[in-house]
DNA sequence: TTCATTTCTGTGATATTGTCACAATCCTGT
DNA sequence: ACAGGATTGTGACAATATCACAGAAATGAA
């Protein structure tokens, strides 16, 4: 078990704590596209990711999303565990987005532990303070950044994501990251194409020009 | 010292921590209007209020604003001491919306509590969970209802707030409230009384029929 | 291989909201 | 009474969202 490898504050915990992690946590694999925590409905437990890459998202009574962050190899996973806090009023949706691997640690013994362990209590806080600031970082794009520079930017983060300038992924997926409808993703892919900024086929972008792509994502 | 009325997890501390507490807690009063926490420049620690209402809101580079949530009697400000928080990575401005009072725990102060006690430290958890519910509820405002129904919603809530039908308020304040520009809420606020829901005078909008009003902002 | 079906993209028309410019009105202090 | 500021009103236009529908490309079944 190389759970303690990474497990940030592991040397901070007692070694009965410790114990108690290692007697509970399991190991779980998911394929790309399993649905891990919906709402309200499940609390399956804190995630401490191994590998792969998640999706925090947000749907509308409608049906629309929009991204809220992802998480990737070493990221901590609360919302998973919503159920253990009692003023998380909101509902949240997380998704593999990739074939991904994590412990989990069941929220009742991660409560246990909170309750019982300052350090456990304030690393919590912590991950929770992280997720806080990129829900924040989000709501500033959304009330003060037009979309043409939202969408480069989008597109620029997901070329270091992937480690490629040719994304595949669809204008419907791109409209669901980011809060938005199909229609306008396609226009203002449209545009960046006419700028030659992008080349468009069928379920793939290909970045032609990221440099401005990049400087017009900053400004 | 009343402060002990107050602090919702007083029992929970030991007597040395009671002691601490009350020897470094200053209480504070400041005038409607005051900057109480501006971004990252200042760290005053935590608050708790006494009397009054605060504000948080954000400020766009161009000056725009909106509000994020509201403080009133018995809550507690934790943003007023991000500097003890490294993970927060955003800026938030506080300002008393009323003439306001309130205890200030320096953040030296309350950090060393929160390291040393659990109880402290799921507390503080606590709170930062409650304000980012109300983030996460107006994330969902922004992002999937029109402004029709969030301005109804807005001036209901407005009423319930000042206990009067009577809002003395400016369209550009409101703008403010909800991140949007002053004409825009000019304009709906006429539609508005030409269906005959409020009634507009200079510096004030009278609520004629609360009723549909809230209808509207529930729809 | 062919055809039907599904997925993905393209686009015009219209509605909503944001931006800009400027005018009109009301209030306050002198 | 008057000047100057605060507040509100409004038209023109830009940006984004919504709706309806069509065409193109991929997929899978026969």
């Amino acid at each position: 078990m190389d759970f303690a490898e990474h497990f940030p504050i592991w040397n901070k915990l007692t070694p009965h704590q410790q114990q108690k992690i290692k007697q509970h946590a399991i190991r779980r694999k998911v394929p790309k596209g399993t649905i891990i925590h919906n709402g309200f409905m499940d609390c399956i437990g804190i995630l401490l990711i191994r590998s792969g890459q998640l999706r925090a998202y947000n749907i509308s009574n409608e049906g629309r999303e929009i991204t809220l962050y992802r998480l990737f190899d070493m990221d901590i996973c609360i919302f998973s565990a919503s159920c253990m806090m009692p003023n998380i009023l909101f509902e949240i949706t997380i998704e593999a987005e990739k074939d991904s691997e994590f412990w989990i640690i069941p929220a009742r013994i991660y409560k246990e532990l909170m309750d019982e362990s300052a350090a456990m209590a304030n690393y919590t806080n912590q991950i929770m303070a992280s997720r806080f600031s990129e829900v924040m970082w989000l709501m500033d794009q959304i009330m003060w950044r037009s979309f043409d520079k939202r969408l480069a930017e989008f597109l620029i983060e997901e070329c270091a994501i992937e480690d490629t300038k040719q994304l595949r992924i669809t204008h419907e997926k791109i409209g669901n990251h980011m809060g938005t409808a199909r229609e306008v993703v396609t226009r203002m892919l449209r545009y960046f194409q006419s700028e030659g900024m992008v080349k468009l086929t069928r379920g793939e972008i290909e970045i032609t020009d990221s440099k401005r792509l990049r400087e017009l994502g900053q400004a």
